[in-house]
RNA sequence: GGGCGAUUAGCUCAAUCGGUAGAGCACCUGCCUUACACGCAGGGGGUCGGGGGUUCGAGCCCCUCAUCGCCCA
């Protein structure tokens, strides 16, 4: 084994391994309980960020640590057809390669196009799962525009057609001019940018020379304006209100309204209303009645409504339209202003707020189960609060807008007959045949396609067989257990698809309908500075460069190690090296036991006698109760730090040191206890089992080693063996406390030999005066690992015994502590030391004793708090007196 | 404007039921010791953001202020 672990020269391997026997392909356990975990489809055009490495983490230590206790896992991998991002990648390729555009290509070609993109590259960001030590069931691996989902997208929404719940109309939505569709509010980003505030002076009608001024970022939409608001409060417009204004240009007559959306205290107080192409505005048109002027064409061009100014495309425009304000005298002043544009994520274009016809569903009917769903407690979030986010978007939730104009996504199965007249239908219908209800002849199909989310709000369903509500795999796998997912989701996906799972799964109890019971919203990674990391900005710390430098096992340890639950975490790739010194410890560790201890005889608990084998298999019954309880709850970062603790410093720091007396020789020569053997490979293949489900390579590869070199069976692969319980191992508490006694010696005696430059492996005689009876006891049962690990001489240990003469001396935890040196203490060290011991136990016997004068403390805190703290300001005042009377002993010096 | 979160060692973060404030990194000292220098042993470092309150007792609960971040309109 090389003296360090390397993960590139492993981790295929293993893979391999684990792929050739199949273990992560559900149903191999029918007698199992089932356990199901849906991945969030990541986008097809996607490449793995911190965020999926993250959440592909806790989802994987979940499957892991679930299979290893008993069940039937399915987590099901995927990834969605993600339409606007697809198409728009593909659109690029194909003009740079061959100067094609996609309308030149034609809808059909197009698409052959954008399915050999798929085909081609799709795969890479689960591939990537993988490296990361993904233990999905690939052999399930599901796509939005698979056969069997595009059935289930078709059928859910002639459901909701035939239930009333899908309407068409025109609504304002974000329209991307340069792509020409209408994108999803998460499709846009908010970046600050840098432009003016022009302030344009409105005449008012009937009032030569008297003006109202509105500030704007957007002069040119200025055309679609129908309207002025103004604050009702505000004492500057009172007498406007209800008036007639002459927009500038156009000429149109608009009125001013009283509005309390306006901020009165931004520009001058009064707002131009547009309410064709602002969403506030759109508002405040309908509350006021205004019509609606749109002004734009979908390509980004002024429309017939601009006038002189149609045809411009919008910043030809802009300028135009400020200089003709300008020139007429109607441009106030022109401030410099910074603030947030949103611009679409795919085409970096300005979005424009657009009238325009679109495919809705209602949602109000949908929301009301999915909030049921938290109240009856079929739904909980963890962490908790998010709940609430949750609820406030179903409660005040709004029509969903499910229509693209796009090619690449499910075509809306509706069909048109000659006058007009939809229908929606599972199977395609045919041009030129009867429409079912006007039986005059069907003429088109529509040609826009659905939201992505149309298809992924089914996706723990339809991966699953629905509409089939017998599918073997339905049945058993729904619902799942445990979504992991990122809080920015929460409605766009988790929400819907709750909605759906009470929508659709008609055969079920209520109970039984939400489709996950654990939502688990998992921390946001952002860079070192405390910012998002995303890929504009250039700040994102790429998983698969930390992958190949510190190895999966240590990028998934420390993100884990990194992520407390519920709270953002600031990444740094130098965090991952917290990460591979403890896979390299582990590794290590192993490489110790399998080099040192020869073959491992099978362990039996009744062989065992020594103070450390009791204290090691203690500690071990503890932390696998620990660590099981942790993942159950979901405690990610905690069960991490258990396991990191135990495996360093108990036994790596002190039994792997205490045990190699026993394993011989440095040389090899000697007798190993096969005790001690025993108890080392029983602790490492429980610590691998343990640490498995956070870090599977390491452990996976180390396992194979232990296996052959044990005498007793194991199963062939870690990821099929089960999850350790240590439930034949007993607590030993006093084994606990006599070590813990001991370990307070030892780091004395190490203190002493450094204060006065005693070498660390000189035997020295040490003598330990004891506070307590009890304390003597513990010394006395813990004598030998003393010895041996404070590299005594000889050990007095007592309530008074006899103190050599000049010893340096330390006193801690109720111990006085004498290093015997013939008199060549370090004064100066010495006094110093115990000066500042003397200062800190003073200050604590204040403070002990000052709770213990209180009256209300002795009369209301709960007994045993009362008798903790008593029995400490007896130790802690005998360690006084013993710190002043050597003080004093040592003189002034 | 509304909601949520954060503020603890130089840095990044823990602290379960309100009961003795911890870890990793960094720093200082000494070490190639039966696996590991990605290591070992030891050490220094804290007004728990400010103020007020509840309580026998507050890093933790309540109020308030400040600063930073996120989400929603």
């Amino acid at each position: 084994m090389a003296t360090r672990y390397e993960p590139a020269s492993v981790e295929d391997a293993v893979r391999a391994r684990w792929d050739a026997a199949g273990c992560f392909t559900a149903g191999r356990h029918p007698d199992r309980p089932p356990f199901t975990i849906m991945i969030p489809p990541p986008n097809v055009t996607g490449v793995l960020h911190m965020g999926h490495a993250l959440n592909g983490t806790l989802q994987d230590i979940v499957a892991r640590h679930r299979r290893m206790t008993g069940h039937d896992v399915l987590w099901l991998p995927g990834t969605d057809h993600a339409g606007i991002a697809t198409q728009a990648v593909v659109e690029k390729k194909l003009y740079a390669e061959q100067k094609i555009t996609r309308k030149e290509l034609g809808r059909e070609a197009f698409l052959e196009k954008v399915w050999a993109w798929k085909d081609e590259h799709g795969a890479t960001i689960l591939q990537q799962f993988r490296r990361l030590g993904a233990s999905c069931d690939f052999t399930r691996t599901a796509f939005t525009l698979d056969d069997k989902l595009s059935h289930a997208v078709r059928v859910a929404f002639v459901r909701l057609w035939e239930q009333g719940l899908i309407y068409r109309g025109a609504r304002l939505v974000n329209w991307d001019c340069v792509l020409q569709t209408a994108v999803s509010d998460d499709e846009i980003e908010y970046v600050p940018r840098k432009t003016k505030l022009w302030h344009l002076r409105y005449p008012v009608k009937d009032e030569p020379g008297r003006f109202v001024v509105v500030a704007t970022t957007r002069p040119e939409t200025m055309l679609g304006d129908t309207g002025v608001a103004v604050h009702p409060d505000d004492a500057r417009y009172t007498d406007l209100v209800g008036r007639t204004l002459v927009l500038p240009i156009v000429g149109r007559e608009i009125p001013v309204v009283a509005d309390a959306s306006v901020n009165a205290e931004f520009g001058s107080g009064a707002v131009k209303v547009t309410p064709g192409h602002d969403p506030a505005d759109y508002e405040r048109g309908a509350r006021h009645a205004l019509p609606i002027v749109n002004m734009l064409e979908k390509d980004g061009t002024i429309s017939a409504n601009g006038g002189e100014f149609a045809g411009m495309p919008r910043e030809k425009a802009r300028t135009a339209i400020v200089a003709a304000l300008e020139e007429q005298g109607l441009l106030e002043k022109v401030d410099d202003y910074e603030h947030n544009v949103s611009v679409s994520d795919r085409s970096k274009s300005p979005i424009e707020p657009l009238v325009s016809e679109q495919w809705f569903v209602k949602m109000q009917p949908l929301a009301q189960p999915a909030i049921g769903a938290v109240r009856d407690g079929s739904l909980r979030f963890q962490p908790e609060r998010w709940t609430k986010v949750y609820l406030d978007w179903l409660e005040n939730v709004r029509d969903w807008c499910i229509s693209r104009q796009l090619w690449w996504g499910h075509r809306i199965p509706v069909w048109y007959d000659d006058r007009g007249e939809a229908v929606a239908s599972v199977t395609d219908l045919e041009i030129g045949d009867p429409h079912p209800t006007t039986g005059r002849p069907l003429v088109r199909q529509d040609d826009d396609v659905l939201d992505t989310w149309a298809s992924s709000w089914l996706w723990p369903m339809a991966t699953l067989g629905w509409p089939d509500l017998a599918a073997s795999d339905l049945r058993r796998y729904y619902p799942t257990q445990f979504l992991s997912t990122a809080s920015e989701i929460i409605y766009l996906w988790v929400a819907r698809m709750v909605m759906a799972g009470y929508a659709f799964m008609d055969d079920r109890e209520d109970g039984a309908r939400c489709p996950f019971a654990t939502c688990y919203i998992h921390a946001t990674v952002l860079d070192a500075q405390g910012q998002r990391m995303s890929k504009s900005k250039g700040n994102g710390v790429d998983p698969l460069d930390m992958i190949a430098e510190f190895g999966a096992d240590a990028v998934r340890y420390s993100l884990v190690m990194l992520t407390k639950e519920g709270q953002d975490t600031k990444l740094a790739p130098e965090k991952f090296e917290m990460g591979r010194n403890f896979v390299n410890k582990l590794w290590n560790a192993s490489r110790f036991v399998l080099s040192k201890a020869g073959r491992l005889p099978s362990f039996h608990a009744s062989t065992v006698s020594a103070l450390e084998d009791r204290w090691i298999l203690s500690r071990l019954r503890a932390t696998c109760e620990e660590v099981h309880a942790q993942l159950e709850a979901y405690r990610f970062n905690d069960a991490a730090q258990t396991l990191y603790r135990y495996v360093w410093n108990d036994v790596c720091d002190w039994y792997v040191e205490a045990v190699k007396s026993r394993l011989g020789n440095p040389d090899g020569s000697g007798e190993i206890d096969p005790v001690a053997a025993a108890v080392l490979g029983r602790v490492l293949t429980d610590v691998l089992a343990l640490l498995h489900p956070l870090a599977p390579f390491v452990t996976e590869a180390v396992w194979t080693r232990v296996r052959e070199a044990a005498d007793f069976e194991l199963p062939e692969l870690l990821a099929e063996a089960p999850f350790p319980t240590g439930s034949d191992l007993a607590r030993d508490l006093q084994a606990e406390a006599d070590l813990d006694a001991s370990q307070s010696v030892v780091a004395a005696v190490r203190r002493l030999r450094q204060q006065n430059d005693v070498p660390e492996r000189k035997p020295v005689r040490v003598t330990v005066a004891a506070v307590a009876p009890a304390l003597v006891e513990n010394l006395e049962r813990s004598r030998d690992f003393t010895v041996g690990m404070g590299r005594l001489l000889s050990l007095d240990a007592g309530l008074d015994p006899k103190r050599p003469e000049g010893a340096a001396v330390d006193v801690v935890d109720g111990l006085e502590v004498l290093l015997d040196l013939d008199g060549l203490v370090d004064k100066a060290a010495q006094r110093a030391s115990l000066g500042k011991s003397l200062a800190k136990v003073s200050q604590q016997v204040g403070a002990v004793r000052a709770k213990l004068d209180n009256q209300g403390f002795v009369a209301k805190a709960p007994p045993e708090v009362v008798e903790r703290e008593r029995a400490r300001l007896a130790e802690l005042s005998a360690e006084r007196e013993r710190l002043a009377g050597l003080l004093e002993a040592l003189g002034e010096g």
